[in-house]
DNA sequence: CGATCAATTGAGCCGTCTCAATTTGGGTGG
DNA sequence: CCACCCAAATTGAGACGGCTCAATTGATCG
């Protein structure tokens, strides 16, 4: 049930196999439906078998940030562990199917598997990182470096997911992704233009093909030095 | 050693003196100088005792982000616990000290004191939530806005340690306050005298004192509705 | 009491947003 | 199957917010 999807990234086989205890629900989420609502009590984080999804906050003004964009074998649920209580909509960008790893179990198995508060506490780790990163890129770079960076992040995600690293399928909308960015979808719909006028890539619709790495790199400034 | 600062929020009292085991080292760290470097291996968190430090990440071309500023009670290092590694500088913004909190004393102690496992990680989604709002912060919001929610956030966390919530000391830079609202020290610095021309606050060098709390609210949007 | 760094304030510019028009594609019903 | 409709995306023109560059003031510390 587990694959090698859901939580496991660095874990022995057999505890992974201990692990599939943990794992009794799959849930289908269908296109554009919300997998939980902020609000909603949180007894559980999820790992993301198919599909993908955005997790976004709402403000009370009802301002909205997507504040990631989820590819499968990564979780979420993890901003909803400080009071049980979701603080972000997930909601699906196309049909997807998530696994249930409820915080109960997990604490129930515990001392047998003690490498698995390690594991959450590792994710959970690596989503702070994650989320710092993206403050550095929205706090001091340009809207260009922006989404240079955006396409080549989704695109060593879909490597290690085994796709093409050069050919794939935005799921979200333009105006997701400015919202993601902190730009506006015009300005995201500009560059995009503007990349494929240059010859870094092939834009048709939401499909992408990344033609020059190395320049979308150097855009980026992630290149080297 | 604890007193109420370290970890414990929420705690019951018997709870907290086992804990105790827990904290077998104190560090203090004068102005200017490092708790830990990015790239330092990473084998305990820190419970701020006194003073204040500020987290920076630093990326491959020298550019930096200030992802927080934190104040006693606060925690650090739940970013570098993914391999651990720390990914960022803790820097102290005046003389601090802080308790050492190490993970093998902490998993060791686990078994006997299950909530342990059960603060970590609602620190660390507590996290996770306030780099999700400071995204939101930034991506959505205009420098005014930044600026005034950034020194109600102050102030709200002085309130709950017991100090003035309208009077005092920053004891970050301007340019540290813009870098960590994505804006330049020139506009923070504008703000402030402009806040404090609108009779919201006052302002002399590093010590603030606000004025109209309600007229702040409005500004960083946070009022109500 | 000078030296140095932080902060303030001003002027002008640039990048991104706003507003608007147009094109494109996908889905639906006649 | 075609025509229509709606949402998404593209592209343009103009405005504005925040940045850059620069000069000045103020504070701190030897």
């Amino acid at each position: 049930m587990l694959n090698t999807i859901c939580l496991p990234l660095g874990m022995a086989r057999d505890e992974i196999v201990k692990m599939d205890e943990l794992i009794k629900e799959r849930i289908r989420v269908s296109k554009g439906s919300t997998l939980y609502h902020q609000g909603d009590i949180s007894e559980a984080v999820y790992g993301l078998r198919s599909g993908s999804l955005k997790t976004q906050i709402q403000d009370a003004q009802g301002q909205t940030q997507i504040t990631g964009f989820l590819l499968p074998g990564e979780i979420l649920g993890l901003d909803g562990l400080m009071d049980n209580i979701q603080v972000s909509h997930a909601i699906a960008l196309e049909d997807s199917e998530v696994c249930v790893i409820r915080l109960d179990e997990m604490d129930r198995l515990a001392p047998r598997i003690p490498v698995l508060q390690t594991q959450l506490r590792r994710l959970m780790s690596k989503e702070i990182n994650r989320s710092h990163s993206l403050l550095l890129a929205l706090g001091s770079r340009r809207s260009e470096q922006r989404v240079a960076a955006f396409l080549l992040n989704l695109s060593q995600r879909f490597q290690s997911l085994g796709y093409s690293p050069t050919a794939f399928i935005l799921r979200m909308s333009r105006e997701e992704i400015g919202n993601f960015l902190g730009l506006t979808l015009e300005t995201v719909s500009r560059l995009l233009s503007r990349f494929a006028h240059d010859g870094i890539l092939q834009v048709r619709h939401r499909e992408v093909h990344i033609l020059d790495l190395h320049a979308l790199q150097v855009l980026a400034g992630t290149d080297c030095e």
